[in-house]
DNA sequence: CTCCTGGACGGTAACGTTTCCAAGTTTTAC
DNA sequence: GTAAAACTTGGAAACGTTACCGTCCAGGAG
């Protein structure tokens, strides 16, 4: 690495190895609008004898261009949710030739702030964020159009794309009830507005069925992982009153919820909120409420590159996906 | 949408108002080397007071300089294996303020290349890549520093963090030797250099253990997704002359080898390369062979960073990570 | 008191691109 | 054949930053 790197041609070697003059070039690279074909033709050969490629960085200094990259902040990519996000928002932006920048996600929305910040200071084209809690508002003076992902964001009013939680909290409790079940748990990871959404379905099909909310099934964990769920599960199977299902209401706590289940021998029905790899290759293959998780991710890179490019001047728009039970075995069993 | 953005503040409008000179806002946002402390107070005061923030892009313009982000191109994220490697990376570059730009994906060589190439343009400061087959030689006259991840690539020679796969490989084929098995089943992804080598483990376990290999055990599958192990596990199953191990060469090909034994209520021994997520929870718990796929990710990063500061002038570096067996019931089951 | 040194600061030239304007050239219309 | 219009083309300004080069002033040495 210690020897100098040649640097790269720029259009002004372009311009003079083509016998032409800079703006010249500049028109060719960018659509040969308004340049005579055989002009074109002496440039593109010596963009192609030096290798010339355009300096990105260059280009977004100009006044009003933003880079070609839009920037995802999200939470753990370990997680498939987050990872599908990802992946698909990736998938459409590099479709229109757009670079994702990932912000580097910490946990405190102290953290969230910074890397967004960071973020906008390199001028990317659009913001589709995951946002955390905490007040967004000042994105408002960011000067780049935002979409926000799986939940909504406080201060601001920006595109949104999520999935009908509560239809979904809503179907999972109702396909319980189904079965004949009345008293259905349900674990809640911290309050994200998600999981209010989905308590608010549980709560509702419980009011539509006329049954009562037993509020000590109604658990509150201290963290959205796989070993708070197990511990809870733990907890409430061994109940002198247990309930006879549980609504997991993220697919780390079914984990958590199933690994329980099968230390202690229980068999109560189990519905997961978002489907999850091998979910039907446990013991008993799990029921689950699912969405389309990568429509989540597409929908929002779309969205954001019409905004980046002007092409879409509406109000803030909120994209809304349903949700479907998908039936494997665990959600079925009787009460 | 159709609102103007106000443009943001930049250093000439924190000199005016500060009252001071354009160079002087410079020193201070870049340290404040040879700045009066109250000047540079005032130059502060002026920055806060209009939410400056420094231009990233045209900080990059400079010559020589680099944008503060890394680049990091690998396969499909939804893999949790890619996954932990961004996570990773993602957060020992953010650490250093650097953001991580994720190019664009396809499955194609001449994809990967433009990929890269868009990248490269992007001025970004090192590169890492998981690096699909085909030559990489046009990465010499890059430019920038890369580093190879989990496999090296040909046609350049480059830094590079991957895994012990032939160790790994002998250590699960030695692993089901020592339960006995004799006709140990290897399951082979597409031809990738890491398949390679884990089946060099394969031979060589046998070879030092004095079993010839049967060839007709070594199975290629035309894909490397979880159906077509599936698939080939049926298969080599219902011969007459069936194994009583299996090594699946990949998680995903595990999850398929795993299904089919399922739905065939057969029980060889199993072993997997690589870790996966409720790997304990399935019927029987599956044994692998697993190495800490986040150290790579954080690895590079690291490797590149110093490169790309200049820090490390070394000859291309070639960092190898040990595997570890983890035993859950399925590699421990007798011939 | 003068000269010199050194630190603090202001100004300006890049960086590589896009965009605008003017000049030159060709085509079209009359 | 001339005038106007349309199209090509070259050149220069601008984007926001950093780096370099002076200038200015204060303080110390002679």
């Amino acid at each position: 690495m210690s020897e100098t790197f040649p640097k790269s041609p720029t259009m002004i070697d372009v311009a003079r190895r083509a016998g032409v003059g800079l703006g010249t070039v500049s028109r060719v690279v960018n659509g040969g609008h308004g340049v005579r074909d055989e002009t074109a033709q002496r440039v593109r050969a010596a963009i192609d004898e030096l290798g010339f490629q355009r300096n990105e960085v260059a280009r977004a200094l100009r006044p009003g261009k933003k880079s070609s990259s839009l920037a995802l902040v999200l939470g753990d990519l370990t997680n498939p949710f987050y990872a599908t996000i990802a992946k698909a928002a990736l998938e459409v932006a590099g479709q229109s030739g757009f670079a994702v920048v990932l912000g580097s996600v910490d946990e405190d929305p102290e953290g969230e702030k910074r890397a967004i910040q960071e973020l906008v200071s390199r001028q990317v084209a659009g913001l589709m964020i995951v946002p955390d809690q905490g007040d967004h508002a000042f994105l408002q003076t960011a000067g780049v159009p935002v979409v926000f992902v799986d939940r909504p964001a406080t201060g601001i009013d920006a595109d949104i794309v999520m999935v009908d939680n509560e239809g979904g909290g809503r179907l999972a409790t109702e396909h319980l009830m189904a079965q004949g079940h009345r008293r259905i748990a349900i674990l809640l990871a911290p309050s994200y507005y998600t999981i209010g959404r989905r308590l608010r379905g549980y709560r509702r099909a419980h009011r539509a069925a006329g049954i009562e909310v037993d509020e000590s099934l109604v658990i509150q964990l201290p963290e959205g992982n796989a070993e708070a769920a197990e511990k809870a599960t733990r907890e409430v199977m061994l109940r002198p009153d247990p309930p006879t299902a549980i609504f997991a209401s993220t697919n780390f706590l079914s984990e958590g919820v199933l690994r329980a289940l099968g230390e202690l021998g229980r068999e109560p029905a189990v519905v997961g909120f978002d489907d999850f790899r091998m979910a039907d290759m446990l013991p008993t293959p799990v029921t689950v409420v699912a969405s389309d998780i990568a429509e989540l991710g597409r929908s929002a890179a779309r969205l954001l590159l019409d905004r980046a490019a002007g092409k879409d001047t509406r109000p803030p728009q909120r994209i809304v996906l349903s949700c479907a039970l998908i039936e494997r075995g665990s959600g079925e069993r009787p009460a």
